[in-house]
DNA sequence: GTTTAAATTAAACAGTTGTTTAATTTTGCA
DNA sequence: TGCAAAATTAAACAACTGTTTAATTTAAAC
């Protein structure tokens, strides 16, 4: 039963469950009993161990927060040129990302919704360390002179986050318009050409003096 | 019992409330009971028009999409040069997306989710043709020597709208991170900053030779 | 082996859900 | 004005919701 959190393998045992729910079926279209019976519990450990269904999904959101973190911050002591530092921010972006599909799309909605009112500190916080990592890069682009002035650096993240993520939103969509009728021809689109695009659209606006 | 063309006044009450409350708290996070509360209406009077909760979603996809079209169409016989068609195009898609958030947001909900099996074919249609408009126009630009010959057209869609989409989806944060505090900054930011940097960022990665 | 705490269970709880019923009111038309 | 169709209503329906209870089983500590 040990582990490094406060949480034992039963209890991430229910995450993980409820994390492939909620991302499939949204949160209020997920009730506890799928999730019991999905986990093979009893309903009443759900309450038992997390108190209730709201702070079951807090916990959902904290545990996987806590694995996303300084995987973009490493970028700061990365000593290779501006623009490869980009590159490289998107993908592990991109990779992150879809490593955790799920919880991503929980966030997503979750986030929007004005049903609840969640605890999200950890992840704004996560959120605003990754745009000042993202600002220093294209300052020091600037000042080397690889980057043109006039970047609204707020703006980069939605167009790189938005990019992959309005694709993944309407993956049926694209999987039929891309011809991309097997997971792996669907994974292998984003981890190549999606990201290639999105490096590409970043590079020509960092670059492009209009 | 309704046929999904022609809608009563009532029937449209109802509508514009369902999608006001679909947009704020989802489909399943918004009751038969809540809608008719707010629209002043009995609760059987949802399946009396509509027939269920789910075909009443369905109208409602139906009544708005019919609106949305051929706003874009209208730019194959435009006769102003490819870049201020595509900065057009952007304007228009922004416009349109921002005065209908109800239903873009409710589509971007029940499309990614697994749980229904909606009708969205007019919805595909819809796509389908734009982005055979935003093809003829980017061909237009390559002939005409202006754009660059290497562009994913298909995923030029995923990049304006995802930057919208993923601005607007976390309104909180960025409300929070750029100061706007009001609904008139928050509007006013969307269509002069955000509508710029969309439109920098496609005209930079059209013109950009890598 | 006994004691004590933790884990697990089935059952019940009190609301809410979408939908249907049957009775009543309103409406449009001859 | 009379009458059939449409609109509206309150009530009931069964199924499902999240949560709690109290009893039982399992595990760990002594």
């Amino acid at each position: 039963m040990s582990n490094t959190t406060d949480l034992n393998d039963k209890q991430i045992q229910i995450l993980h469950v409820a994390e492939m729910l909620f991302a499939d079926k949204g949160f209020d279209g997920t009730s506890i009993r799928t999730i019991a019976k999905e986990a093979k519990i009893n309903i009443a450990m759900v309450s038992y161990y997390f108190g209730s269904k709201e702070r079951l999904l807090e916990s959902l959101i904290l545990y996987r927060t806590k694995d996303l973190k300084e995987s973009i911050g490493s970028l700061v002591t990365d000593d290779s040129p501006p623009l490869e530092k980009i590159n490289k921010l998107i993908t592990i972006y991109i990779h992150q990302i879809n490593a955790n599909k799920g919880i991503y799309r929980i966030l997503h909605f979750e986030i929007a919704t004005k049903k609840r009112d969640l605890n999200l500190k950890a992840f704004t916080e996560l959120r605003r360390g990754n745009l000042k990592t993202l600002a220093l890069i294209i300052e020091e682009g600037q000042k080397a002179g690889v980057f043109q002035k006039e970047i609204a650096v707020d703006l980069l993240t939605p167009t790189i986050l938005g990019t992959f993520f309005h694709f993944h939103m309407n993956k049926a969509y694209f999987v039929d318009l891309l011809k991309l009728h097997t997971d792996e021809l669907y994974e292998n689109y984003i981890l190549t050409n999606l990201t290639k695009h999105i490096q590409q659209t970043i590079k020509a606006l960092l670059i492009y003096e209009s």
